[in-house]
DNA sequence: TAGATTGTTAATCGATTAACAATC
DNA sequence: TAGATTGTTAATCGATTAACAATC
């Protein structure tokens, strides 16, 4: 029971942790001090080794027939997220589902930050989103040398999508999260993270019909 | 090359085959007829034979050295993601990712038609959201009762999301969207598919932690 | 001590990618 | 015909699950 040290985490790893964070969080605020796997397993219906494994990937160490520490873990889940860093973000298009991450309070646990939110419309420039100006498209490489940020969210309709894109890049962010169902181009070096509704709708819907 | 009528599509197929489809459609659009999946990977950055192994999922057959007929394979992916049929469905939690989906109009593209959206405070009740009036939490069974849906919706906080779930089952929902992070329990024969954003945002702030 | 849980290795499973004959 | 593309089988890769000794 040495500690690894391990840089290696797998997207599945990541994408589970999330769920994890938000159990223990739970249970900290309940006054839970320890919890095993198993326990954690249990509540998400996972695998126990599964569990073991993802945990293991944020170096906390267990012990044996007691488990881990609850306020430790949550350290170690959330650094290895990054979410105790702050990343700032611009959003570009203040649609439908760009409202609804502007209104998203609880981005700022997970370290997202909104500095500016962008669109091309005119009738939506200078309105105010949740307290947030609207600025138009044309200023982002303005406010970019202003105050820089590393993520680009991207929440325009597809066919804009990739022109969002290159602006963003050329302002300099280093990752983009992108909502648009188009394929899109980024240079070697910049992140690009998909967040497609439609992705999850497909199995739901197809799932329906199989059953019928 | 003969039709295998293969029922058995993959998650990660099922996954990737809106993306082709929005593809295949703007294709349509502009009038093109024929489409191969070296041009689809091309597109996509996939592997082309992941692109013909999604495809064969949908029944289609395509021909050597030409490729895929857009307007039937349009048809074809349709019909394996269920889109052609309308699923009617409940939306419970009217904050800002309810609103968001309730003014998202390309659902209807998805065959999901948002028939009746609930909240438990008061204050939302009666209000109308993009046309739609919020209705309480308490009416839903009386609804269920006059206007069936398959689908529920959960677009609550994750404390509440269990409960809503609950109801959404009692009133005889066959699959559940979750967008809620919370552990969901759901009777055996109950669909449960999971959109939450915290996944991706996950994977993009890990790597962008690890480059630094 | 006894037994639950950890850490870790091995086996299994599923999805992606490589290879290639058939074909238009 | 020549060569691009399909359909399909085999090899590879990665993630999940099973098995089990170590340990508290």
């Amino acid at each position: 029971m040495k500690n690894p040290v391990r840089s290696v985490v797998s997207r599945s790893s990541l994408k589970r942790l999330p769920l994890y964070l938000h159990l223990l969080e739970k249970l900290s605020a309940e006054g839970v001090a320890r919890v095993s796997c198993t326990y954690i397993a249990k509540e998400f219906d996972f695998d126990p080794t599964q569990v073991r494994k993802d945990l293991e990937a944020t170096g906390e160490v267990g012990t044996a027939r007691i488990g881990f520490r609850v306020a430790s873990l949550i350290g170690r889940v959330k650094e290895l997220l990054g979410w105790n860093d702050t990343h700032d973000a611009y959003l570009v298009g203040v649609g439908n589902m760009g409202k609804a991450l502007l209104g998203y309070r609880d981005f700022e646990k997970y370290g997202l930050r909104i500095v500016a939110a962008f669109d091309k419309d005119p009738q939506k420039i200078k309105s105010h989103v949740f307290g947030r100006e609207i600025l138009p498209m044309s200023t982002l490489l303005k406010v970019a040398s202003k105050t820089p940020a590393r993520i680009g969210i991207v929440t325009v309709p597809a066919d804009q999508a990739q022109e969002a894109v290159d602006l963003l890049v050329v302002s300099g962010v280093k990752a983009i999260w992108n909502f648009a169902p188009a394929p899109i181009r980024i240079p070697r070096g910049v992140i690009l993270e998909n967040a497609r509704l439609t992705r999850s709708l497909a199995v739901l819907t197809n799932n329906l019909v199989k059953k019928t």
